[in-house]
RNA sequence: GGUGGGGUUCCCGAGUGGCCAAAGGGAACAGACUGUAAAUCUGUCGGCGAAGCCUUCGGAGGUUCAAAUCCUCCCCCCACCA
């Protein structure tokens, strides 16, 4: 019932959702006295979701919370199309069946932050509608809405236009189209709100203008901003490439290791737009000191992960950290309402990156600099040569100091061998 | 279609016959300091058991003792002109 008496908007204002609104008041009206339905277009390019997309997936998320229904659109149509919007350069084109193939994927994610049962929920992929259009009728009844002097100047299409690259007229078209999506989701489910990132502002604000052009009807928009980590990075994007969602593309360790190396200045930043939990409880956050904000982001850390992967695989991935890098108890004090280990949970490493060796071949001994590259925690030979040098290989915690010093039976240690790389880069070798 | 300018290592960018595995910067990696953070300083930063050798400057050929660098053809990008 308190979601009845705190408005939406406000909560979604709170926890850094917001970047723009369309007409705020007439929208936390339309929020706050009845069951609404939204959407947000997720781009089918890969067959998995990443950390960049987390923002719209969590704003989804609070809408089904608060009682509203959300529909995830996939942009099987548009896909075809690509968007220019905010792009320096001309997307590849998808083809229908990379299309299908992802979208499966995209619902398996979604599934974990919402709940598609019953219809609380729906995934639509777009080229269902778009792909039937007919070019003279469109134009007809949909293009003549729109204006092309409008059009050019809108600043979505300002860096394309600027650009030595150009626009294409098929990228043009994209924002008739995806205003066109707005409509039909208007007509079929009374969607009347639309969110999306910032440089979705023209497409929403398009949509909405042609829901009025041709229905007479008011509808919304909101945008988000663009996260980016205060060293002034991309979220979700690191060197390796982006974190995904998908445990086979990123295991859930390495995606709670991701959320552990957060920057100090966004652990709170990151526990709202992230985590469900209270928001009286992160603001307490901004008081820990030096190494106490260390717990605030193992809560961070298997908040975000048991969203993602649930609750057995955070454990787990929790427990893996602490079986390298020391148990550490978080504070039951630090933001309460988290299912956080707090004492001793046990530490286990099922999680670790690992892999098996036989016995046998350890009798003669592996040289320790090929054994890291072996395990991938060094890019090749010479690196692996250099890691050694450099003073930044260990084994089970015992700085190897000769590049080809031999690794034998001797170093098997209840049945495996614990390699680091640097001080956060870890692969247990089992024997068998 | 014409003319001119370009395509260099993960990215930006210097190099215009040997001194070039190729300056400088960024990113990255390691060390020190720490808290699995940031900042800073130091080192490393194509491959190979490291000796030398092999592969790399858009692609394919050629000239030369020697080519990122010169020549020919081709591909791609940009600018101006048509």
């Amino acid at each position: 019932m308190r979601s009845r008496m705190v408005n939406l908007i406000d909560i979604f204002i709170e926890r850094g959702f917001i970047e723009q609104t369309t007409h705020e008041e007439e929208l936390r009206d339309y929020i706050q006295n009845e069951s609404v339905t939204c959407y947000i277009g997720f781009d089918p390019t890969a067959s998995s979701l990443h950390v960049g997309s987390l923002v719209p997936i969590m704003a989804l998320a609070h809408m089904q919370r608060h009682g509203h229904r959300p529909i995830a659109v996939v942009g099987g149509g548009t896909g075809l199309v690509g968007d220019p919007s905010g792009k320096t350069e001309m997307r590849k084109l998808l083809t229908s069946e990379m299309v299908e193939n992802n979208a499966i994927g995209i619902k398996k994610q979604l599934s974990r932050f919402i709940d598609f049962s019953n219809e609380k929920a729906l995934q639509v992929n777009n080229n269902d509608w778009l792909s039937e259009l007919k070019y003279i009728p469109f134009l007809r009844d949909i293009g003549r809405h729109f204006s092309v002097n409008r059009m050019i100047k809108a600043e979505s299409y300002k860096l394309r236009l600027d650009s030595d690259e150009g626009l294409s007229f098929i990228e043009f078209n994209y924002m008739l189209l995806q205003a066109y999506d707005f409509l039909e989701l208007f007509d079929k489910y009374k969607c009347r709100l639309q969110m999306g990132g910032s440089d979705q502002w023209g497409n929403i604000v398009a949509g909405i203008e042609l829901i009025r052009k041709v229905r007479k009807e008011s509808a919304f928009g909101i945008t988000f901003p663009l996260i980016k980590t205060s060293s002034g990075a991309k979220m979700g994007k690191t060197v390796k490439g982006a974190i995904w969602l998908d445990p086979s593309k990123t295991s859930p360790y390495d995606y709670y290791q991701y959320w552990i190396n957060t920057d100090d200045r966004d652990v709170a930043m990151f526990l709202a737009l992230f985590s469900f939990l209270p928001m009286d409880e992160i603001k307490e956050i901004k008081y820990l000191q030096g190494a106490d904000l260390n717990s605030a982001k193992t809560v961070l850390s298997f908040e975000a992960t048991r969203l993602a992967h649930g609750n057995e695989e955070a454990v787990m991935a929790y427990q893996a950290a602490a079986s390298v890098f020391g148990q550490r108890y978080v504070n039951r004090a630090i933001l309460p309402s988290s299912s956080v280990p707090r004492d001793n949970s046990g530490i286990a490493d099922s999680a670790v990156p690992c892999s098996y060796i036989d016995a046998k071949l350890l009798e003669s001994g592996i040289p320790a600099f090929k054994l890291f590259h072996e395990v991938n925690l060094a890019p090749s030979g010479g690196a692996a040569r250099r890691l050694v040098e450099q003073g930044g290989a260990y084994i089970n915690e015992r700085r190897v100091d000769k590049f080809d010093e031999l690794i034998t039976s001797n170093d098997i240690k209840d049945m495996e061998i614990l390699l680091r790389s640097g001080k956060k880069r870890f692969h247990k070798i089992k024997i068998r």
